[in-house]
Parts: C-alpha cells; sequence; structure tokens
DNA sequence: TACATTAATATGTAGGTACATATTCTTGTC
DNA sequence: GACAAGAATATGTACCTACATATTAATGTA
C-alpha cells in the first residue's frame, strides 16, 4: 500500500498554485517549507524546488534563503519579450530587407546616453546612425551609440554593408539589457527619415546592453507609424 | 592529482556560451550531447543540463529530445517585461492613487475585440470603462472587455469602489496573455479623459488573458502623454 | 540596551542513478 | 521507392544524498 506514485513538477507547481488562487496562502503569506510540501505533496523535495523555481520565475512567489517562500504581494503581469534581428522581422514578414548607413561618427554623448549607461561626465564613443528598410520603405531608424572601449573593433567594420545591429549581436551578446518603451510625436526630421506625417505617433524602443559592467551599446530605435511589439505567453 | 573541483551550472553557462563566442560553434551548429560536455567540463550531466535550461531560456540555443542542442540561427533579445497593477505602480511613484469608473454595460464585442480572443462571432460581454489616476491627474484610462461565460461573478462586484484590474487579477489568475504594444495619437476623446493635447503621441498597451482556452478580458490601456515602460534584465 | 558573534535553518546547487519521452534513424515489407 | 514498424538515442524528469550559502534568530558581552 500507500503506493507513491511519480508527481511531475508541473503537477506540484499547480497544486501549488492552487493553494494560493483559493486563498489558502494569500498575498504576503509565507507558504511551509520545500521539504514539509514534499511530505505533504508525497514528492521528493527537488520536485518541490524545481515546481517553486517556475512559480518564482513568473513572479508568484518570493524565495529567500533561510528567509522561506512568500506569495508574492503585488501580483504583475509578466510577459517575455523578443525582438529579434530587424532583418529577420522584417523577412519573415515576407518583405525585402535593406539597410543604409546614414552618418558615422565618433562624438561626445549626450546627456541622454550618459545616462542610458549610467556615466557622470560625457564619453567619446561611435555614433552610428542608419535605416532598416522593408521592400524600400522605412522600417526602424536606429540612432545607436557605441563604446570605442568594449567595441574597439568595431572603426574597423563596414557599416555600409555590414549593420551595425547584427554585428554587434553576432560579436558582442550582451549580459545585461536595458529596455525602455514610449511613444513619442513625429518630428521634421521623422518626417524625411520615416516617410511619417509630421505629428504622427511613433513607437520608440530605447535598448542599452552592457557585458558584465562594460557598456557596449546605446540605441534609440523609431519604428515606422502603425508599428507594433507583440509577444505572446 | 584530476583534483576535480565542483563546478556551479553558470560557469558552464559561460562556458557553453564562451565556445558561441568565438565562433566554435556558430548558429544553427548542433552542440556536442550533454553528456560529452559533461566529460569534457569534467562536471556532472545535471549540471550541463542546468547550464543549457538557462540558455534555452535566454534564446541562446535549442534543444530538442532526440535532436540535441542547435545553437539558435536567429538571436533575439530577450527581455522580461513585468507590467504590474496600475495602483502599485502610481503609487511606487510616490503619487496617490485614485480610480474612477466611466462606463459599465454589456455589450456585444466588436471586431477588434473578437480578433484579440480569436472570436468569429460577436459575443456579450461586459465592458467596463475606467479611469487610473495619479494625484488626481490621469495617468492610465482602461477600455476593457469581460467574459460573462468565464467570469460570470463580475456583475456583482461594485467597481465604482473596486477595480476591474486588480479583481480580476486577485480573482482569475490567467495562464496565457497576449500583449501588444503600439503607439496612438491622441484624438477628441482622449483630451478630455487624458488631458492630453489632440495630435499628441500617446502609448498603449493592449493585453488578453485567457484561463486555459476560456477567455477572461481583453482591455486596451491607453497611459498618460509621456509614460514610459522600463525593464531592466 | 546596543552590538558583535555564533548557531540554526530554508533555499540553492552538485553529483549520481534510473527511467520517461520524444524524435530520428534503421530496417522490413510491399 | 514508399511507407510503416521498431530500434536507437539525446534530452527531460524524479528521487536521493551531501554540502554550500545566505539570512535570520539566539546568544553573549560591554
Amino acid at each position: 500500500m500507500s503506493e507513491r506514485r511519480r508527481h511531475s513538477w508541473m503537477e506540484i507547481r499547480d497544486s501549488i498554485r492552487g493553494l494560493i488562487l483559493n486563498a489558502t496562502y494569500g498575498p504576503g503569506d509565507k507558504l511551509p517549507r520545500d521539504e514539509e510540501l514534499a511530505l505533504r505533496f508525497g514528492c521528493a523535495r527537488s520536485t518541490v524546488h524545481r515546481a517553486m523555481r517556475d512559480l518564482a520565475q513568473n513572479g508568484i512567489v518570493e524565495r529567500r534563503r533561510k528567509g522561506g517562500t512568500t506569495v508574492r504581494r503585488d501580483p504583475v503581469t509578466r510577459a517575455t519579450l523578443d525582438i529579434p534581428i530587424t532583418r529577420l522581422e522584417v523577412e519573415q514578414r515576407g518583405y525585402r530587407y535593406r539597410h543604409r548607413l546614414i552618418r558615422q561618427s565618433v562624438q561626445d554623448t549626450p546627456p541622454a546616453i550618459m545616462a542610458n549607461f549610467g556615466f557622470s561626465e560625457p564619453r567619446a564613443m561611435l555614433r552610428v546612425e542608419a535605416l532598416h528598410l522593408a521592400d524600400n520603405r522605412p522600417y526602424i531608424f536606429e540612432d545607436r551609440w557605441i563604446s570605442l572601449e568594449t567595441v574597439p573593433e568595431i572603426t574597423s567594420v563596414d557599416l555600409t554593408h555590414e549593420n551595425a545591429n547584427e554585428w554587434l549581436v553576432r560579436n558582442r551578446p550582451y549580459s545585461k539589457c536595458d529596455l525602455r518603451l514610449y511613444a513619442r510625436t513625429a518630428t521634421a526630421g521623422d518626417r524625411d527619415m520615416l516617410q511619417a506625417q509630421e505629428g504622427e505617433a511613433l513607437f520608440v524602443m530605447e535598448r542599452t546592453t552592457w557585458i558584465d559592467a562594460a557598456p557596449i551599446t546605446s540605441l534609440c530605435a523609431v519604428a515606422h507609424p502603425g508599428y507594433q511589439l507583440f509577444t505572446q505567453g
């Protein structure tokens, strides 16, 4: 007797989630420790641990060594955004991709970029302005700053043919990434660059990346009118 | 000799990432199987597995049973967005939160909402329009549709005091969530509701949630001018 | 009481074994 | 050669043990 069937960690996760949903444990409450739950569910501690890791990752609970597991007080909608390389995004939609280098020069970082990196003083960086096109229509305009200290080779890359976006992604994978999304009104400059009507609403993505503590790049990508970012999860 | 120190899964992960970065294994290439790598790194297969799970989660590699592990052909910037309950977001910024119910009525879903849920026919749902305020200034306006079949109790909730956002988050956690982000030009209606100047750029978040296959809610949240969504990771 | 030191404890991780599961590959049949 | 059935195999999971690590709780000292 006591036929102990094997429980999958997903079953256990759903059971624990169930306890939270039916208010057995409310926001801010402390859950029993893993070992106790394992005993109760009739599974190994490692299985409870696996389940808990998933719940923690999805923002349902918070775990701290010795502190135990608590139900998150402030529920969040957690979504994973995948921002692909622009070329692939364009090609996936069935358009022909093209890329145009607008300008490229070494300049001192302006305050906005300093803020993104957390600099207190301006630094000389490579500024690259480029346009991504889909079937020859403007798709995304990017204004990018690249650290010359972290990425010295960039000066010897021909950015008219090779695109900075892809070169960096393939050669300087980041370990940390900040992302800022907002809406901006189109200016006269956007009108020419993105064929946007002046005053039209544009979607902006600012992305700053580091490898450990070393700054790699910070870019401001302005999408064409009507652009949408979509995720499923 | 052969002092076999213990390797952490993060070390192993970084080593494997290193092999990808230095082009030992390029995009689309197949990595050695876990056991082989474990032998090579001098650790247990479970440690390699742990490392690989992390790399797969971060979109670096793809894993398939029997198929093995391959380096992802199309690198992505993967970011986790945490969209908190609006009240908490407002309070965290140090403002006083208030909520105002604008309208509430049962209506047939319009095409946009049908598309979000994947309906082919209109359905009667509860439509709730509400305004979130920060220090009495408009913060986010939400136009929400709630399924009467999945959430029948909602009709007996007093949404003038309890806010639909929080009630749902606490009472109907979702298992699936679609998210759509874009920019929109302010209309005359926004001018009154969000104190936006006509023509100003507004940030819009559309969120649709299900519990398994059952639709819960679909909402279109329009933020006040200047709103930014920010993530670190 | 205030503060530093030490003990206690819950989660995190490494290693190992056994088996499950999903594919791919191989082989057999027509 | 086409297709189906079965074998082979890489990843996934469950359970276990032993430590590691981060914090909290308890204790001792001034």
